[in-house]
DNA sequence: ACCTGAACACCGTTCAAGT
DNA sequence: ACCTGAACACCGTTCAAGT
């Protein structure tokens, strides 16, 4: 999808710069704020040159949530209990989305396709496989905390009343204490 | 922030019909075929005239919403198990947000506004409430199931791969079960 | 009171032309 | 190879004019 840039050839721009000013963009105004006419007015070339770089407006979405969601933020396993290393990485997640709120909106309203998108999925089911569930227990537990971190970035970003601070973890550890409930 | 139709004079529209006509639009082509203008053509009007009944896209939206959320649709309070209300009234909200994922879209992405939705919210907060939980318990408890329900719907109407038919049931069990884990 | 078209300031994308 | 402007088919909203 990412054209990105391509070996032969001195180009104008640098993709990873390119990302960079939109992530600018992002932070500063918001997700309908980026627009190939917007950022290709802050990096100071036609429109149609980014076109050269994204094969669409898609693909620069899609290069700005891999770029934030980089896959090493879910670390490796450690040698702590399974829920605790779940735990910490929906959490640390979490704490990217909220200091990012444009990509969560993104990431909940688009199908992505990437690579790292897998990649990402994987390093989360195993997590849950090293706790002993099995494939199915698996993937069900991760889209169930999946969906609900995404929901609860959805509505806290827009600081909708009701639900203390914390709350996502209260939630977070009922999830983990449902899993729990049902053994491998 | 409707306009709606007002007394006093005969409208060439009718409030519901145009709520209607948007939502079969909406059924039809998804969120971004609701436009004032796609609306307008399929009414047989000027996309001006829509201005008269209602003050913004964002108000347009904003009914849309309400009119498939029902408030009756969360049903008053039976005098079965706490759980087993609370169970039932969020599965019933995930059907219809399932049968219509342009509305979940537009709840995930705007603040809402309307005393529908406070009214709303004050019916789930019963079912806590009736379970003996206090004020803070249940508005963090109803928070979590609400970000839960609306990521679920989300990533279930985009059909990522991942998460059996039933596993929206699974994890709802597993928060209910949380829940119940924190005595009131 | 209610409806309307023109105009404004934006979009993403295609196409043909420039170097 | 890479960049560009013009053009196309859209948006939401303001404004002044019609009845």
């Amino acid at each position: 999808m990412t054209t990105g840039n391509r070996p032969g050839r001195r180009a104008l721009l640098d993709v990873e710069h390119v990302i960079d000013v939109a992530l600018a963009i992002l932070d500063a105004d918001g997700l309908e704020a980026v627009s190939f006419r917007r950022l290709s007015a802050d990096l100071g070339v036609s429109h149609m040159t980014l076109y050269g770089y994204f094969d669409s407006k898609e693909a620069l979405l899609e290069a700005l949530v891999a770029r934030t969601i980089a896959v090493p933020s879910i670390r490796p396993a450690t040698d702590a209990a399974w829920d605790d290393v779940l735990f910490d990485a929906i959490r640390e997640l979490h704490r990217i989305l909220i200091n990012r709120p444009g990509i969560a909106e993104i990431l909940v309203s688009r199908q992505l396709t990437g690579d790292w998108v897998v990649e990402a999925r994987e390093r989360l089911l195993d997590i849950l496989r090293g706790g002993g569930y099995d494939e199915r227990q698996a993937t069900d537990g991760i889209s169930v905390i999946f969906n609900y971190l995404l929901g609860a970035v959805m509505i806290e970003t827009r600081r909708a009343r009701g639900g203390s601070p914390s709350s996502f973890e209260v939630g977070l550890r009922y999830l983990i204490t449902g899993l729990e409930s049902a053994p491998p």
